[in-house]
DNA sequence: GTCTATATGGCGATAGAC
DNA sequence: GTCTATCGCCATATAGAC
């Protein structure tokens, strides 16, 4: 065996990576410095530049990463229906405030003047939309799944700014609603 | 009549508090200087101290004074139901992109840690779902006065990111969902 | 009331030693 | 692969002249 250098490349980005994403949920991207996810892993922000060319990079890297990981639960569920997958990711959420802040924080972020995440999200809504239609009386299947987004958001905000609104519960009570609407 | 300073200090005042939500709205509050604000009416950045202790200051006195306002909107329709006020304030917010944007940027920002404006959402949270409470099938009041909220919330983002989501046009079939479960 | 000047510190990014 | 050093810039806030 040859000898190696401390930590393996790939080891050290996913360290990055991961305090990276803890730090932007906890302060924003223009709030979070390069210096600040250095720290937390004990490197220097040069250090973390040998991996990731710019802070923008390291940002969308980020995103990307999740991403992977979600789509996979998303996935993984394609035998149920959307409302059932929808109602199983809300109570999953609501076990990880850290990965539900960070979207949050960053989805609303990337809507301000040349974002380096808008694109992002533009197409990450895009995506979900057409992924979570269901048929419900008096809308289309497509304003449905905007409109069952937009409950998971809404409540994400309100439920990280006040723990004690409900979620789960209230989107549970939102689904059975749906369903009792759906047209034939 | 004793001889004036250039603008009198109020109305100073106030052109510094709305160039200041304009920018926040553009850039969020983290991206947002106050030289730049300052630059926007012919000020430096000192100018603006003048008038504001401080950056936090400045952001707490544009969020109460936005306040202010909204809360009249809301109080002049306390005759008809809390459905048809929230109809009608989505289809206003939709011809006011700049107003939803500085909201939608703020508030999610505000979830971040030591950020000067958490307190107020919070409590402007509660109020709001204090005022939107609605009966339907399966939910309480209050929770249905969440969910009203998240759905307004949320549709504001994704109309933001992508305006071809009609938001208006959604919330009234959510809002038609809602009308056709109530309880007796 | 608004300015210039300045203190003080943080930022992202580059260059190059080891 | 990680460091020290440094550049150039921008930030908030203070002090004081006019």
């Amino acid at each position: 065996m040859p000898p190696r250098k401390r930590a393996h490349p790939a080891e050290r980005r996913a360290e990055i990576l991961a305090a990276a994403l803890d730090l932007f949920a906890e302060r924003g991207y223009r709030g979070t410095s390069l210096a600040a996810v250095a720290d937390r892993i004990g490197l220097t922000q040069q250090g973390v530049l040998h991996y990731f060319p710019s802070k923008d990079a390291l940002l969308t890297e980020v995103l990307r990463r999740r991403d992977e990981i979600d789509e996979q639960t998303f996935a993984g569920a394609a035998r149920e229906d959307a409302l059932a997958t929808m109602e199983r990711l809300v109570a999953y959420n609501a076990t990880r405030p850290g990965l539900v802040q960070s979207f949050t924080v960053l989805s609303a972020d990337s809507v301000t003047e040349d974002h380096p995440a808008k694109e992002f999200f533009v197409e990450r809504y895009r995506r979900m939309r057409e992924m979570a239609t269901v048929p419900a009386a008096g809308l289309t299947a497509e304003q449905t799944a905007a409109l069952l987004i937009a409950v998971m958001d809404g409540l994400q905000l309100q439920w990280l700014l006040d723990p004690s609104v409900d979620m789960v519960e209230i989107f549970h009570g939102f689904a059975a609603l749906l369903r009792n609407n759906q047209n034939p």
